[in-house]
DNA sequence: AAAGTGACTGTTA
DNA sequence: TTAACAGCCACTT
């Protein structure tokens, strides 16, 4: 297995399968590219990712706790974030958390 | 080329 | 139950 790709371009790849309307974990989405344990990286590829090209759907990666990652670094796009996701049906908590055991994505086909 | 950064996570108190 | 700590390491500069 060659990596003709990078890290961050199988990351982008995998984040590009998840469903509307279900999400996935940073961890999740590092163990499918293999870079199991090293969710950080993940979240450090998506805080890179172009939103205004809105090529990939970088809304749908949470963090394990079911709640979008808050971050003054990301100049309010978390909360475009949550709006994005309640546009595709998810219903967020009084505590701004969604449930996870309903929308989780789970990967039937790994490639 | 060495050091800094980060949209995380599991464990501990 | 929630909160704080300390690992984790690829990418950028």
């Amino acid at each position: 297995m060659s990596s003709k790709y990078s890290n961050y371009d199988r990351i982008y790849e995998i984040v590009r399968q998840i469903p509307s309307g279900q999400v996935a974990t940073y961890g999740q989405i590092a163990e499918l590219a293999n870079l199991a344990g090293k969710a950080r990286v993940v979240g450090y590829a998506l805080y890179r990712v172009d939103i205004q090209k809105m090529d990939i759907p970088w809304h749908r990666v949470v963090n394990a706790k079911g709640e979008v990652s808050l971050s003054p670094l990301r100049f309010g796009t978390d909360y475009l974030q949550r709006s994005l996701l309640e546009a595709e049906g998810l219903k967020f908590s009084e505590v701004g958390k969604i449930d996870l055991r309903k929308y989780l994505w789970k990967p039937q086909n790994l490639s």
